[in-house]
DNA sequence: GCGATAATTCAACAAGCGTTGAACTATTGG
DNA sequence: CCAATAGTTCAACGCTTGTTGAATTATCGC
């Protein structure tokens, strides 16, 4: 990203971190990482009941992170993967948000009276 | 990260992403991220009352991903910044989870019977 | 048609969480 | 000492969310 680039807005990054801030989300979705997976699969890797996983992988579609494909012989099995897409988005819009380089000097437009049309003070730690 | 590397813990990240996973606290993160801010300022540019401020800015300090310092000469001024380190770290561990190169073909433990001990058939799309 | 299978959805519940308003703490200056 | 200031903490409330158990849906093979 260059600097004249804006962040992504909070509410679409929120949301997508949203559906990832869950350890047995994140656990299905290492599972993902690594290959397609089915509901049966993912519950004897996790220790899991297919109900749960078919609620977790609900919002995680719903989020856009993952896509889903029936077997094309027997539909009862339902397969699962990572979309990539929306991953390599989302990697992009995270890198971006927190792209270190963006970080400035201070720039006071509030504080003690003494430090107002003055260069900012040495900042020392104090315990809070 | 290398394909030896682990990613990491799914409590750990899932309680960061956790922590970011509120739109008010990206937007408070997105001011710190162009500069130190105190209160007061966060106030101003997001017209959020001050409490409201305290308390997301104590979920972003217990997640580790902010720092404080009070005001050298007046102690009533407390100045807030990213803590750099811990950034740089989240997104390592981010970017490592999901490292699009990490994805290897499907190896079926489960599926269909004439699945067992055959390669996968071909999936196709069909509407869930 | 029926039993088995894979998966999904529903309902209820408890826990978690963001917000509001009030109270509190610490500091400074007159 | 007291008023003003910056900031933090507390309590209550309504909303959100993860989990459990049951019910449902769709598919397959006999």
């Amino acid at each position: 990203m260059t600097e004249n680039e804006l962040p992504p807005a909070p509410e679409t990054l929120a949301k997508q971190l949203k559906a990832l801030a869950d350890p047995k989300r994140l656990r299905i979705l290492n599972l993902l990482m690594s290959g397609v997976q089915c509901n049966c699969e993912i519950g004897d890797a996790l220790n899991m009941p297919a109900n749960l996983i078919s609620h977790h992988l609900r919002v995680l579609r719903k989020a856009g992170l993952v896509q889903v494909e029936r077997d094309a012989l027997d539909a009862r099995w339902v397969y699962y993967s990572v979309n990539e897409e929306a991953i390599r988005a989302l990697v992009a819009a995270f890198d971006a948000f927190f792209d270190l380089g963006r970080i400035q000097p201070r720039h006071p437009t509030c504080g003690p009276k003494r430090m107002k049309g003055k260069p900012p003070k040495k900042l020392i730690v104090k315990p809070l």
